[in-house]
DNA sequence: AAGATTCTGTAGAGTGTCTACTGATGACGG
DNA sequence: CCGTCATCAGTAGACACTCTACAGAATCTT
């Protein structure tokens, strides 16, 4: 079935990345908490499908910029915590940089600063 | 081999028919102007290579939301200009208020208003 | 006991950008 | 003239990432 009330919108590839290791910059947490928090913070406008959500963390794990041990979850369920490492932390601040710029100029393209109207 | 000095942004996937789109509005052009017009208008931040150039063009051709004409440019060779179809102002129209929505959703993760009340 | 919820995971399709390459034409200096 | 550069168009294939759709297991609810 189709529900979508609040029109979600699709996530530009290469943003998926930034928002789990924000997210993680708050503390440990498990994959399901950062796919509800990523959705409830942007007023559900934005929802990290589970196809797109754990093969990224299996690859921010890979390249150590988040670390994982199993732990149980607040209702009782076996969940795998995830952390932000000191690599991490350097990756979250460039990727953070990366997206000012590009959203500055992607708002360059869309309301030039040059004359235009009347 | 490195190299870029104004240290340029990759461009996120989907963002580039926005861009064309929209530098199509101030008036139709070939496809060269519009990788310099996107490169200069973001002060040199994006940058539109050939690969990906093209197929756009072709791909937003196809779905009728640009037209094209052969042409002499203004240095005198043949050029395929572009120009916005009236579906093409409704894409953009569409594109543009998406990637408002999505680039204000990646702030408030970023940033979050932090609330928990009274 | 049955079903819903929480939590993790995989397979494969689809899309779109990049690198790297080809090719044609006109302008210009030697 | 001839070579070289700039302009303009295009393709092929690699690559990366998100999505749909599906599956499995444990806990809570009714």
């Amino acid at each position: 079935m189709h529900r979508e009330p609040p029109s979600r919108v699709e996530l530009l590839q290469g943003t998926l990345d930034l928002l789990i290791l924000r997210t993680l910059l708050a503390g440990p947490t498990h994959g399901h908490a950062i796919a509800k928090h990523i959705q409830r913070t942007s007023e559900d406008l934005l929802q990290v499908e589970t196809g797109s959500l754990y093969p990224a963390l299996h690859r921010l794990e890979a390249k150590e910029w988040i670390a994982a041990s199993w732990k149980l979850s607040d209702r009782g369920k076996r969940a795998r915590y995830y952390r932000l490492t000191p690599r991490g932390r350097k990756q979250l601040a460039s990727e953070q940089s990366k997206w000012r710029a590009f959203s500055r100029a992607v708002g360059l393209i869309l309301n030039p600063v040059d004359q235009e109207g009347p």
